[in-house]
Order: structure tokens, then C-alpha cells, then sequence
DNA sequence: GAAAAATACGAATAATCCTTCAGGTTTCCA
DNA sequence: TGGAAACCTGAAGGATTATTCGTATTTTTC
């Protein structure tokens, strides 16, 4: 956060051989782990580099410093999740209701079970909000997710729309991060998940009677 | 976060003197402001001291370490808001859902103002949610959600209305933390909580005719 | 007013950490 | 097969930080 000379997440050099691409992904995988079972506050790249069995010297040869290689981290995590929800979100054989209460459900899961690298993530990382990459994803979902709110209030203003769009994603993202911040059983996700899902329903459904 | 040795939060020394007291509340202003100003990254004790005048061996003799010095940051932070919300759900002047709606804006609106803080802290500090200080402002707020819920929703069977009071309130917190990252303007402000108290109510609203 | 207690100071210490670079190794291609 | 390009290594440099402790100053107590 605030990190004043904005961190170089240009990335330095693309691996052209097959050691290379190996060497990446051994790096990727390590940083995630590292990030999982020691901390934020313990990520550091001659850790990551050690645990992938690599030269400290090697990690710095595709990743231009520490920063880019958290924000990597962030930004392949970020892809994966909005293709899933996307994905539910325009589903048409499901009735939109249904598929808010897919969404709710998927997500939570999701973050659950990704909790330990998202968690530490977030502490480490000078949040890569504004990054290209991320613009990219956060414009595909809201397309999505403005289609999917034309199609269920469909009479509803605007302005309205969007606002309660905004809403329930903000929302979901954020009782999701802080849900999962806790070690949860199944049956414990399952009902806070159908809680969530209860109260976005009801929600729209409160507007589409006005609206 | 994950701390492996957790930090000890125990309290050094008691100022006794005058002049102690107010090193001390120097020391408090200066620590919040350089996390305001400076961020997570560069709160460090030295700046701290420097910012407040004094000289780093004397933080030292009041808070045992930087952590400590956040723990308490945020200590304050969490009663102060705690009392204001409780406040208002407390007060019986108001209906149910009347008292939803003041707290959701009185809620985001003290967001907003320590935006700066509270987001920084939330980088800095391994957050200590367990702290027996942090349990007995967090067991307050629960028995006067409780105490609203049992008030607003007579009929509901325990179980659900443990679990609204509860998803509501980390709903109000995590939102509220995730849209004050961001600067806004007081329009803003107000249409989102409203937004986010019509959810509520509609949420409330739709439990009661069902139990 | 002098001894004792409390307080304040800040240079020094020890521990990390990020990043570089000179030199060695492997792979590719003509 | 030989040279060039890509790749890998890890010790060392440069920077920052949390925390301590011997000394100096102020306040209290008697």
C-alpha cells in the first residue's frame, strides 16, 4: 500500500527453452506455498528461490523484483476466479436467482480453499488494483455482471441497476475474503453461504417489485 | 499475519509522570499519522519517534515493540467504533429497521474518515483478532446484535437468527472496509449506504414473513 | 537540597532483505 | 562440431530495521 516509486512490474525477460519454463513454474509454485505456509512477512525471494531448488540469481532473471512476482501471483488468481463466475453468470439454463445462488456458493468455496495464498496475498502485496491486467478482468466482469442484471431487472432504472450490481459483487468479494479468513467446516460454508445468497435475493427481488 | 512467534502484546510500562503521559499520546498521534501519510511499508519505530519528537529508546520504554505499538492502534479503533454502533442499535427511539439504516451510514461514514488508518493497519498489523482486548469489544457487539435481532425478528427460530445477525454484521464491516479503499465523494457515500441499508431491510424483511 | 526514582536520549548492534554481477554450464543451430 | 545464445549460480554489496543499553537529564521524595 502507498508504495511511492510505483514498483517496475514490467516483466524482464520471456524463458525461450524448456528449463526456462520449468524454472517459472517451479518459481510460481514455490511462491505460492511460501506464501501459504510462512506468511507475508516471510516471503522473500531467497526463500521462494530455495524452496523451488533454484539460484536467488535465476528467480531475478524473470522477475524484475519481489513485486512482480507477487503480482503475478495476484493476477493469475484473479483471471481464474472471474472465469468461473462468469461463466455461472451467464448460464441461461439456470434462472438468474439460481444462479446468484451458484455464484454465492462457487465463490465461497473458492476462497476457502485458496484462503491461506489470498490472505497473505493482501498483506503482501501494495494491492495491484490499478495495474493493466487487472483493469482487463475487472471490465470483462462488469460487462458480465451488467448484462446479467439487465436480464433480471429488466424494468428497473439505470442507475438502480447499477448500483446493485456493484453492490452484490463488492459484497461478495469482501464477505468472502473475510469468511475465509477463518479455518471453516463444510456444513458451516454451506449455510453462510445460503444465507448470502438468501439476503442477494432478496434484495432483488425487493427491487423488482418497485422498480 | 501467521505470526509464528506471536508477538507480545504485554504492556511494558505504565507511564507515571506527567510528562510521560503526554510522550505517550505523542508517540499515539505520531504512529497513526505516519500509517496515514507514510503507509504500512514505512511505518517504522524510528519514524514513528522522529514524527513525534522524541527519541526511539523511549518508545521502546512504553510499548515492548512495533507491534504492540499497532496493537494498540487499533485497540482504540475497534472500542471507539464499537461504542458508537452499539449506541444506535441500542436505541430504542427508533424502529428496527430505522436503526439499520442510521447504522450502516454512521458505519461507512467513520470509514471513510479513517480510510487512511484503518486500511494501513490493516497492512501492518498481524491482525489480532484474538486479543483478549479485541474478544471483549467483540462479545459486546454481539450481545446487542443479538439483543436487536431477538427484537427484530421475534419468531425466527435461534439458529437463522444467529446467522443473519452475524452475516450482517461481517457484511457491514468487510463492505465498509472495501469501499473506503477508495476516495469518495459524500454523494457517493450516501447512495451507496443506502443501497446497502435497503439490502439489509429487504434481507430482514423477507425472514420475518418466512419464520 | 540531596539522594533516589523515573524518564529521556540516540549511537551502536545484529539481523534481514533485495538485488546485482562476474563467471560457469547447458542448449541451440549452422 | 564449434561458436553463440540462453541460462544458471550464489557470494557480496548496499540498504533498512527492530531493539538494546550506557549515559544524561528531569522529577519526586524526604
Amino acid at each position: 500500500m502507498m508504495q511511492r516509486p510505483s514498483p517496475s512490474i514490467s516483466t524482464r525477460k520471456q524463458p525461450k527453452q524448456a528449463r526456462a519454463t520449468e524454472l517459472v513454474a517451479a518459481i510460481l509454485q514455490a511462491a505460492a506455498q511460501v506464501l501459504a505456509v510462512e506468511g507475508a512477512q516471510r516471503f522473500t525471494t531467497t526463500r521462494v528461490a530455495e524452496k523451488a531448488g533454484v539460484a536467488v540469481g535465476s528467480l531475478y532473471q524473470y522477475f524484475p523484483n519481489k513485486a512482480a512476482l507477487l503480482f503475478r501471483l495476484q493476477s493469475d488468481e484473479w483471471r481464474q476466479t472471474t472465469e468461473l463466475l462468469c461463466g455461472i453468470l451467464e448460464d441461461r439454463e439456470q434462472t438468474p436467482l439460481g444462479r446468484i445462488r451458484t455464484v454465492v456458493h462457487a465463490f465461497i468455496r473458492s476462497e476457502c480453499e485458496e484462503a491461506a495464498v489470498r490472505g497473505a496475498l493482501n498483506d503482501a502485496a501494495p494491492l495491484y488494483r490499478d495495474a493493466p491486467e487487472a483493469e482487463e478482468a475487472k471490465a470483462m466482469a462488469n460487462r458480465t455482471v451488467e448484462a446479467f442484471m439487465r436480464e433480471t431487472l429488466p424494468e428497473a432504472p439505470d442507475a438502480v441497476r447499477v448500483l446493485a450490481g456493484d453492490l452484490i459483487m463488492k459484497t461478495l468479494s469482501a464477505v468472502g475474503a473475510g469468511f475465509s479468513e477463518k479455518e471453516r467446516t463444510p456444513a458451516e460454508t454451506e449455510a453462510y453461504s445460503d444465507a448470502l445468497a438468501d439476503m442477494f435475493c432478496a434484495y432483488l427481488t425487493s427491487l423488482g417489485h418497485r422498480g
